[in-house]
DNA sequence: AAGCTCTGCAACCGCACCACT
DNA sequence: CAGTGGTGCGGTTGCAGAGCT
């Protein structure tokens, strides 16, 4: 046991087991504040604990900080201390809100380092990790609630107009510039369409919010990319069966982003401007289903038989939170990051275990898989498969996803391949 | 005005790592 | 090599205040 008892930490059944008489709520205590006799303090810091803290550092320095503990008679720990003076009292630190230039490099450090919070403040000067990890998480529940607050509220006549202008009945003009391949639905079964992106910033991902109709359309439809995954059942992958067994080379029909294209995206650059990129394609998509039967033998809990539309669920899920956890640079293989495509078995293992599962058993290993995924579009992905589910659920068919993809430029664009 | 809910953020917790003895 | 202290990191929790009913 630690001389101190003030970095006790876990373990505590295993600790009390080599100590008589002494139980786990008494070690715990030990590590929760009270040493002997003393209590520390917890909670909220007063201004004149501040100010002795302040005062301390201003004589011995930094460093030490179970020292301060005992030398400057404040009742708290070492830990507290330190982060006390890490994350409010630091004369460097730079306060109040985040300023759009802060955002910006946010977004591009997480879409490269994923949450690593400290690395990330690193490079953010004046920012600590914990107010960085507090602002992301705050945006991202944000955006979940904004996305799922448009398409909840949307009225009949705003879902009119959302199927009018499915239809290229919009004059917005977002729209205006794109519609790069004006191509019908037939065509399209055939010839999967390009999109391209507008510019996506992280700021307006965030912060837009639409004060019409139209452009409540605009936003819904432009999460739409993977809409198409959701549209009936297709096809269940045999043990054995190949993948070129039933799925169209989607390559063929969509070529693929330059590498330097797709290493800026990878990477989160979010310099994109008008360069092509494609958008998954309804072609291999909406008809292609990853194969199910061997994912859900995974998830499979008693009676439960997921569909094949839960599966792709599961899988989006997983690809989801393994993209928002560990960032779109971790979740290729660092070599892999700026190839243009990669196989499943490129996928880093260190991602996490069950998006590694789910990917390498959704699919067959000689299956060309390439995911361009930028953490903050995920939640996107997530919340677009969501409405989909709703749409069915309601009956509501805003328009073909055909149609969407069509005529509809992204304000993003997650951009993904599954071949 | 009171009570409730929601939200953002400060602080805490558990774990891991490293240096030192 | 094991034990210990110090520190760093990422996830989670709890609370204050704002907003709503």
């Amino acid at each position: 046991m630690r001389k101190e008892g003030l970095n006790l930490t876990g373990k505590w059944e295993m600790m009390t087991g080599r100590k008589v008489g002494v139980t786990t709520v008494a070690v715990s205590s030990a590590a929760r504040g009270i040493v002997g006799q003393q209590m520390l303090k917890k909670g909220p810091w007063t201004v004149s604990e501040d100010a002795i803290l302040m005062d301390y550092v201003k004589m011995h320095g930094e460093g030490k900080w179970n020292l301060v503990q005992k030398n400057s008679g404040l009742q708290r720990s070492g830990k507290s201390i330190r982060l006390r003076w890490l994350n409010h009292l630091h004369p460097d630190l730079r306060k109040g809100p985040f300023a759009p230039e802060e955002e910006m490099l946010i977004f591009q450090l997480h879409a490269l380092h994923g949450n690593k919070w400290s690395r990330i403040a690193s490079q953010v000067p004046g920012r600590t990790d914990n107010e960085i990890k507090n602002f992301w998480n705050t945006k991202k529940k944000r955006e979940k609630r904004a996305v799922k607050n448009r398409f909840c509220s949307l009225d009949f006549q705003q879902l009119m107009e959302l199927r009018k202008f499915s239809q290229g009945g919009s004059s917005d003009s977002r729209t205006a510039t794109s519609t790069p391949v004006p191509a019908t639905p037939t065509q399209m079964e055939g010839n999967p369409p390009l999109l391209y992106a507008a510019e996506p910033t992280p700021i307006s991902l965030f912060n837009s919010a639409p004060s019409s109709p139209a452009e409540s359309a605009v936003g819904l439809l432009s999460q739409n990319s993977f809409r198409s995954l959701l549209k009936g059942p297709g096809p269940i992958l045999q043990e054995n069966m190949g993948a070129e067994d039933f799925l169209p080379d989607p390559l063929a029909a969509v070529s693929a982003p330059t590498p330097a294209v797709a290493s800026q995206y990878v990477l989160g650059s979010f310099e994109l401007s008008t360069t092509p990129l494609p958008i998954i394609s309804p072609s291999c998509s909406a008809e292609m289903e990853l194969p199910s039967s061997q994912v859900s033998s995974e998830f499979d809990e008693g009676e439960h038989n997921p569909t094949p539309m839960q599966d792709n669920n599961v899988f989006f899920d997983a690809l989801l939170h393994a993209s928002q956890d560990y960032g779109v640079g971790k979740l290729l293989k660092d070599d892999q990051a700026m190839e243009t495509s990669c196989k499943l078995s490129d996928i880093d293992s260190s991602i996490g275990t069950q998006l590694n599962k789910v990917i390498t058993e959704a699919a067959p290993p000689d299956t060309s898989t390439l995911f361009y995924v930028m953490p903050a579009y995920a939640a996107e992905w997530y919340n677009d498969i969501r409405m989909a589910q709703a749409e069915l659920e309601f009956g509501v068919g805003f328009c073909s996803s055909a149609t969407c993809i069509s005529s509809v430029e992204p304000l993003f664009a997650p951009a993904a391949y599954l071949s």
